[in-house]
RNA sequence: UGGGGUGUAGCCAAGUGGUAAGGCAGCGGGUUUUGAUCCCGCCAUGCGAAGGUUCGAGUCCUUCCACCCCAGCCA
């Protein structure tokens, strides 16, 4: 039942980002001819939506202009990293379907080399070890707006830093006893070059280099490096790291780098009614407000990938969003248009009835069953298509038959026709109600011949519903999710983001029939079923369950 | 009150001195065996504000305002 192909549309006649722009006027200049930029996630956390941008940036760059994206993990504190987000992370990518050149790369890779260069600065008398404690360091830096004081160990000399430094490596100081710093100036109306920290020690075993190392570059004295180092040519970062684009420049520029990497800086993405930071993520995994990082209502790629989103899906987003530097905050419509649009145009159709509520077709022989068939999709013949067992008893939806009803409403009501999807009109004549007054069974009759015809009498159903056979189906649960949250900025303001949470964010269905053939549903392809919405099969679940990705457009009024 | 960044419709976003693209949302209509899809139409005398330059300003100049980021030995 999965599509042989997919269709995908993307909007190649769209005008260039501030970015493309850029990298057309390089080649234009002759700067480059081919792009190469990275995609730099720390592994600290899952991937969510906000790194979907990146990575499609960063990936697709190369893609439409020649060049090369590589994968590099930037691990270079081993406090809050570990190897299950460095796996997660790469399943991620792959699944968006990006692929990396080269091998996967690792900040850590090039500790040794790092190590080196500080060494180099210390001899170029352009860094030092500073014995200031944290604290300290934190008064000496200054404020805002008044400058900082320069260390008392700001002028050592080059071999009592050398020295100084040696005895950093080789783990004669405690965490925090001191750090190598830069020297540049206690001045400068940019915190990040008050002296900014290279090297700290921290005496924890690195998930690639284990004990090899008890001192650790900062982000700083990494990031720029490792660009160049591999050549990277276009170095894409989110807008807070504006500040550091000084820094990383001063480094490039003051070490003898094989490449001059430069570094651009793009508006990170905020949705809205979702958190995309990974602290606060990560928190409502640890607190258990979610069942896991790939709950299907978690705006990580595991979990939209749990509940059927596709990466075609999210790379349209990514394009409709489109790069600039501003940073506003997109509206959740907007990927849930990407959403369906892809999904509408791809995911084979089936039938699911939520609430059962049977229907007997007085006028259809006890016995018989007929099969009829249904197309895997309204607008394309190469999904293949379904037959379907129909009989005298069948289950529709309670929510599509009512006594009776105004003329708006366009479903099951005594006297009046519907059309039962692929196959029969029928007419209620009656409904059987059980003790309290509910709607047990309703009696009905099919009209003869309208199997791909309207009926014979000229009287048209005003509408067309889903239904499934009583004797031959699929029975499982269905989660229906909603948004996470019912504020639209949860993280704004003094609230506290978990006392704005959906309650109702996770509704289950249990004992829902479809089709038979969901019953070999596959996990990983989404399905519509017809009338209600996305729906693909949950991967945790022993049993068969289905989770909605999101339900249909509904303009229905009145 | 220092530095960096950003302000074009409810939201995202083109526009690079020549008279406000496109998408999302919304509204109206058409097609339809999914109240879906699809199709058509409507939706900024206005570009954060005020001055100025110019035949002409969202684009240039001046001043002002608002919002975001930076004082981790996080990234």
């Amino acid at each position: 039942m999965t599509a042989d192909k997919t269709i995908i549309d993307n909007d190649s006649d769209r005008p260039l980002h501030f970015l493309e722009q850029i990298i057309t006027r390089d080649f234009a200049e002759g700067k480059h001819s081919q792009v190469i930029t990275r995609f730099p996630p720390e592994p600290n956390g899952y991937l969510h939506i906000g790194h979907a941008k990146s990575i499609c940036l960063n990936f697709g760059l190369p893609e439409k202009f020649g060049g090369e994206c590589h994968l590099r993990f930037d691990d270079t504190n081993p406090a809050k990293e570990n190897q299950e987000y460095i796996d997660a992370i790469i399943r991620d990518v792959e699944w968006l379907g990006y692929r990396w050149s080269g091998d996967i790369r690792y900040a850590s890779n090039y500790f040794q080399q790092f190590y080196e260069w500080a060494l180099y600065l210390i001899e170029q008398g352009k860094a030092y070890v500073c014995h200031l404690l944290p604290d300290e360091a934190r008064e000496y830096r200054g404020t805002l707006t008044e400058p900082g004081k320069n260390s008392p160990y700001r002028e050592r000399s080059v071999q009592e830093n050398l020295d100084e430094f040696e005895k950093m490596r080789t783990g004669e100081y405690d965490e925090g006893a001191c750090a190598l710093r830069a020297k540049i100036d206690m001045a400068s109306s940019n915190m990040n070059l008050r002296d900014p920290i290279l090297y700290r020690i921290r005496k924890q075993l690195h998930h690639q280099t284990d004990d090899k190392w008890c001192i650790y570059p900062m982000y700083d004295f990494a990031h720029g490096q490792g660009d160049a180092i591999e050549g990277v040519t276009h170095s894409i970062c989110t807008m807070e790291f504006a500040d550091h684009r000084v820094l990383y420049e001063w480094l490039i520029d003051n070490l003898p780098v094989p490449s001059k990497p430069v570094q651009y800086e793009f508006g990170r993405l905020n949705l809205n009614y979702t958190v995309t930071s990974k602290r606060k993520l990560k928190q409502l995994v640890d607190d258990g407000y979610v069942d896991g990082w790939d709950d299907p209502r978690m705006p990580t790629l595991a979990g939209m990938r749990r509940r059927g989103v596709t990466p075609a899906a999210l790379r349209k987003f990514c394009d409709m969003i489109g790069v600039t530097k501003s940073d506003g905050i997109v509206d959740v419509s907007m990927l849930e248009h990407a959403i369906r649009d892809d999904l509408d145009k791809n995911a084979p159709r089936a039938m699911c009835v939520l609430n059962p509520l049977k229907v007997t077709l007085t006028n259809y022989p006890e016995n018989k069953t007929e099969m009829v068939t249904a197309a895997g999709h309204p607008n394309r013949d190469d999904l293949a298509e379904r037959t379907l067992p129909f009989s005298r008893e069948i289950y529709i939806d309670a929510d599509d038959f009512r006594e009776e009803a105004n003329k708006k409403y366009k479903r099951l009501v005594i006297g009046k026709r519907v059309r039962l999807r692929s196959a029969y009109v029928i007419e209620a004549d009656k409904c059987i109600k059980g003790d309290k007054g509910n709607i047990i069974e309703v009696k009905a009759r099919i009209i003869e011949d309208t199997i791909g015809s309207d009926p014979g009498d000229g009287i048209k159903p005003k509408g067309v519903i889903q239904w499934v056979d009583a004797k031959r189906h699929a029975i499982f649960d269905v989660a229906l999710y909603d948004r996470l949250f019912n504020d639209a900025s949860p993280d704004s303001g003094e609230k506290n983001f978990v006392d704005v949470l959906n309650p109702e964010s996770l509704v289950m269905k249990t004992q829902c029939v479809g089709e038979v053939g969901l019953n070999e549903a596959e996990v990983g392809t989404t399905y519509q079923f017809e009338r209600e919405g996305y729906f693909c099969r949950d991967s945790k679940s022993e049993g068969l369950m289905f989770n909605r990705t999101i339900g249909l457009r509904d303009t229905f009024n009145g």
